[in-house]
DNA sequence: TGCTGTGAATAGATTCACAGCT
DNA sequence: AGCTGTGAATCTATTCACAGCA
């Protein structure tokens, strides 16, 4: 079983969990790899390999059972509990995330919120109060946070990642735009949004191009 | 030159103009490979190899001059002219990004926002007022917008990135929990924080897996 | 018969390693 | 001497194709 599995199989499995909770909601008890594709754009080889990777689950013939793979997943996942979340940075994006309301259902329990600013120190926003940045490495200690979330600018979000590690967080997810890569031993993931836009900049940019090199008949 | 170009391959392409303007503004004028890899998060190859994607910009024995690489980078990603977006969506992360100030000096302009809420219709947010839903076609269309910003609920989604691709516009940026692969040929991305927390949260547990293991003395 | 599970084949991305300029 | 540009080698991910079971 399970050797290195790559980033893109564990996205996949999230899309997989979402459409079997779906699916387990509507009352289906029973899935096929190329039901599972079509619906994660995958395909139901891909499915079936990336299910293969942690264990035989399916049944020759029939399909997936949808609730026990369900719940199968979400242990892969650790989603079969909460995690513990600290923000740091309450500006738009961080306020934004704490308003978030899919957060918590899905797992994930934003449970402290920090900022520099002495003026949002002290405010509740969606009905966490914002510390001191001061108290970050304390707090997240104490309160045993696992995930912590960055949300400054760009210019402390390195130091910033970095306190969350020093203070026991195991894993990171920053938002601001620079890479990050992982700071001492703890894996971020980024969400850069400036860096998606420009994505589809080139996508655009491209076609454009394309465009007028068939028209100069090329 | 330019066949198929990988998306991790413009992803850091984006990331090596980032620097290259950073440096530029430092008055740096030469770089090298291994310089631009260090703080992308790649290896002195890989630069070299996606920038040979589209050219030989560099100066054997000396590395590569700044302001042309920079300026030669944004032509490809297409970031030499600012984009027109619409935004469809003003809750909360639809908010956030109004109030987002990065995106129009990076070059994205955010010209119309439009909601179904008929209490937000007419509101203005961060200087721009928001638009009924049923303008989108003739606003999009009128105002030559062409990127789309989707940030609605994910049961619409899907229904607002096809009204989207249908009054003209070229790609579309996605923030609702649904993978929409590519509606009537226009380019999605999406980005889905959600998938993001569930992937940190595969890591940690499988950390925590393995640390189990250990103690067991497997 | 129908669909899984999986080795084998293929395609794709990254890294190596070195010839070729400056 | 130093660093680019790039074919060749390697490593990783996806797809094929079919044996094996229900």
């Amino acid at each position: 079983m399970s050797g290195r599995i790559s980033d893109s199989t564990v996205r996949r499995l999230s899309l997989y969990l979402r459409m079997l909770r779906d699916l387990e909601r509507a009352g289906v008890e029973l899935v096929s790899s190329a039901e599972l594709a079509e619906r994660a754009g995958a395909t139901s080889a891909q499915v079936r390999k990336d299910l293969s990777l942690f264990g035989s689950f399916g049944k020759r013939g029939r399909g997936y059972l949808v609730g026990p793979l369900s719940d199968t997943l979400e242990e892969i996942l650790g989603l079969d509990h909460a995690w513990k979340v600290a923000l740091v940075g309450v500006g738009k994006i961080g306020s934004a995330l704490l308003g978030y309301r899919d957060l918590s259902p899905r797992g994930f329990d934003v449970v402290a919120a920090f900022d520099v600013d002495p003026s949002k120190i002290g405010e509740r926003v969606f009905g966490l109060s914002v510390r001191s940045l001061d108290e970050l490495g304390e707090t997240v200690s104490a309160r045993g946070v696992e995930i912590g979330i960055v949300a400054t600018p760009p210019q402390v979000a390195e130091d910033v990642a970095r306190d969350l590690a020093r203070a026991g967080v195991g894993a990171i997810l920053n938002f601001a735009p620079v890479e990050l890569g992982s700071v001492d031993g703890v894996p971020v993931r980024t969400v850069d949004i400036v860096l998606e836009l420009e994505g589809l900049s080139y996508v655009l940019a491209a076609a454009r191009r394309g465009a007028e090199r068939s028209r100069e008949g090329a």
